[in-house]
DNA sequence: ATTATATTGACAAATATTGTCAATTGATTT
DNA sequence: AAATCAATTGACAATATTTGTCAATATAAT
């Protein structure tokens, strides 16, 4: 694993037990909020800095949303993300027979492949319900 | 295809033009910029909505990188994208068996998949070559 | 041509993220 | 334990990105 974290800080720590506090796939506005009831003192820049770092890290894992907000995950068993189109919440679902997507890759134009995100969405069991009255 | 366009307007045209013009994944910035050098006029807003219109009919389709801004892509044949993390850009490459994953989830929570979206990231040809000096 | 309404332009406003820099703090050395 | 050095922080400004408002306009149907 990449060492990016050079020193142990209270603030880092701070927020990487957010996120895990946090199970929902937090935002880096959810993690400054849940933090900011405890400890008011510690800015929003740090959050983001701390997030970074955190994903380089390997710690946090980026979930990328068709053109949303930055949303973190601390990586656990492998698991897939679904993307609610209709109220744009992250929900954990499972998906078997999907393997190592980076080994399938042809022709890469030179470029060095390291991660592959995958995301599905579509609608969650609430919107569901609300598109139908 | 869902049918979300109601009007057609040279606004519309103008945006999925400068979309297929600006062949290298266009943010919505840059799709503004693109039609303001001809049409100063239109405004950013019209843009924006323009482009989600456009998404939601599916003549567009909406990229999702890690925690940056929003990028659309008009649908040729299926091929797939590498994220930069180094430079931000994203890259056309190809992949083969890679099959429909929306068919691999087995446990969705109640939560209805229509899409799937698969992104890879690393670094381009360019950003390897700066790393070496 | 008239009508109804989707769409636009011009902004403002809201949201999200990054940059700056002196002060602080963690790890290392003495 | 004290001194040192540099990574990190807090406070805030600045930037970037996206959405909302509303009167004016343009499109498609009648």
């Amino acid at each position: 694993m990449k060492q990016i974290i050079q020193r142990n800080t209270v603030q880092c720590d701070l927020v990487l037990n957010a996120v895990r506090s946090l199970c929902n796939h937090p935002t880096p506005e959810q993690v400054y909020s849940y933090i900011a009831k405890s400890h008011p003192s510690v800015s929003k820049s740090t959050v983001y800095r701390n997030l970074d770092k955190l994903c380089e890290s390997g710690a946090l894992l980026r979930i990328p949303v068709p053109g949303g907000a930055l949303h973190v995950d601390h990586t656990l068993t492998s698991h897939y993300h679904m993307y609610c189109k209709v109220c744009g919440n992250l929900y954990d679902i499972e998906a078997a027979g999907i393997g190592d997507l980076k080994n399938e890759v042809t022709v890469s134009n030179g470029c060095e492949i390291t991660d592959c995100y995958i995301v599905f969405s579509g609608t969650c069991p609430e919107c569901n319900k609300a598109d139908k009255n």
